[in-house]
RNA sequence: GCCCGGGUAGCUCAGGGGUAGAGCAGCGGAUUGAAAAUCCGCGUGUCGGUGGUUCGAUUCCGCCCCCGGGCA
C-alpha cells in the first residue's frame, strides 16, 4: 500500500490488526513506526502488552518501543517530549513516519498539543498521590485550595483530585489556568497527514482478544509477569496496571485458578477495548478513515 | 421406574398471587503530565412447556419436558 502523505497515524483498539498494517505501511513505503501507546513503551512487557515481536521489530524500524524501564512513571508528557526531537529528525530526512497505537490521549497531545505546564515539585506530588485521605476527604481539601477545579470534578475521581491538588500546591496556580494555555501540535500543517482508524466489528474484536490472550499466557505471559513482580516494584506504577498483570499476579500469588485469572484479563482487556472505541468513535470522526475488518 | 432438589437476564443466583432484581458479563458516555489509568450512566427477560384454580399465575395445583442427586 503506497501512501502519499508524509505522516501515516493508525489508532484503533486492541487486537484490531495496527501492529501488522503499520509494518506493512511502513515496508511498502520505507517509513519508520513510531509507538503511540503508553504500555508498549516498558521494556519488561513485550507478551502481556502485545508489543512488537522481534521478528516484527526486525521488519521496519521501530521507535519508542519497550524503552522505559517499568520502574519508571512514564506519561504522555514524557512521550511527547520523546517524540518531538525524533519526528524532527525523520521530517528533515524526508522520511515518511507512522504512528500506531490505541492511546487516544497520545494521539490528542501529537494532534493538539499539551497545555505548557511547570513541573510538580515532587515532594508535593508525593505527598498527594500516597495519601491516606478518602477520595473524598481530598475533594475537601480541592474545594479549599481549588474550588473552580473541584467543582469540576466528581468526589469519587481520586486520580484527577490529586492531580489538581499537586498542581495547585506545587504551582500555586489552578489546574484550569494552566489548562487554558494552548499547546501546539506536533504536526506540521504543511504536512498531509493520513489517519486510519481500525474499528472491526465489536464481536469479532472480542473474538480476536479473548484468543490473542490465551496466545500470551502459551507464549510466557505468567513468566514475564512473574519476572515484573519479582522486582518487588511500587504497585503504583503504570507499567503494574498493564491488563494483565493484577490478573495473572493474583494468580500466581495463590489467589485464583489460571483459568479464572484468564478469563478476568480477558474481560478487562474487551472493557479498555470498548474505552478506546468510545474515544475514537466520539473524538477520531473527521478525518479519519476508518477501516471496519 | 420411584423419591428428593432445581429449571427466573449472556452466566451464577435471589424473589414471590398484582407481568421481577442482585453480582459478574454486556452496552453507552467522559477523558490535558498515572490514560491498558480514573470516573459517570443503563437491566438487556415468553420467570422450561401445557392445562387448571383465580378478577389476575412467573408465583398455587395437575400433567409433560430437561438438568443434578439418591434408591432401585
Amino acid at each position: 500500500m503506497k501512501i502519499m502523505e508524509d505522516i501515516i497515524l493508525i489508532a484503533g483498539p486492541t487486537a484490531s490488526g495496527k501492529t501488522g498494517l503499520a509494518i506493512e505501511i511502513a515496508q511498502a513505503n520505507d517509513a519508520v513506526i513510531i509507538n503511540t501507546d503508553s504500555m508498549q513503551v516498558y521494556s519488561d512487557l513485550r507478551i502481556i502488552t502485545a508489543r512488537p515481536s522481534p521478528e516484527e521489530e526486525a521488519a521496519a524500524l521501530h521507535f519508542l518501543f519497550g524503552y522505559k524501564d517499568a520502574a519508571e512513571a512514564y506519561s504522555v508528557a514524557h512521550w511527547l517530549n520523546d517524540v518531538e526531537p525524533l519526528l524532527a529528525g525523520f521530517l528533515t530526512e524526508q522520511r515518511k513516519v507512522i504512528f500506531v497505537g490505541g492511546t487516544g490521549l497520545y494521539f490528542n497531545a501529537l494532534l493538539f498539543g499539551l497545555s505548557p505546564m511547570p513541573e510538580i515539585d515532587p515532594l508535593v506530588r508525593e505527598k498527594w498521590r500516597t495519601s491516606d485521605l478518602a477520595s473524598g476527604d481530598l475533594y475537601k481539601e480541592l474545594t479549599t485550595l481549588d474550588p473552580e477545579a473541584a467543582s469540576q470534578l466528581r468526589l469519587s475521581d481520586r486520580q484527577r483530585i490529586v492531580r489538581a491538588l499537586e498542581v495547585v500546591e506545587s504551582t500555586g496556580k489552578s489546574i484550569l489556568e494552566w489548562q487554558e494555555g494552548q499547546g501546539a501540535s506536533l504536526l506540521p500543517e504543511n504536512l498531509a497527514t493520513k489517519r486510519v482508524l481500525l474499528m472491526p466489528e465489536r464481536a469479532l474484536l472480542h473474538e480476536r482478544i479473548n484468543m490473542r490472550f490465551d496466545q500470551m499466557v502459551e507464549a510466557g505471559g505468567l513468566d514475564e509477569v512473574e519476572h515484573l513482580l519479582q522486582r518487588k516494584l511500587d504497585p503504583s506504577l503504570p507499567a503494574m496496571k498493564a491488563i494483565g498483570v493484577p490478573q495473572l499476579a493474583a494468580h500466581l500469588a495463590g489467589e485464583l485458578p489460571l483459568e479464572e485469572a484468564i478469563e478476568k484479563a480477558k474481560a478487562a482487556t474487551r472493557q479498555y477495548a470498548k474505552r478506546q472505541s468510545t474515544w475514537f468513535k466520539n473524538s477520531f470522526e473527521e478525518g479519519w478513515e476508518k477501516i471496519l475488518s
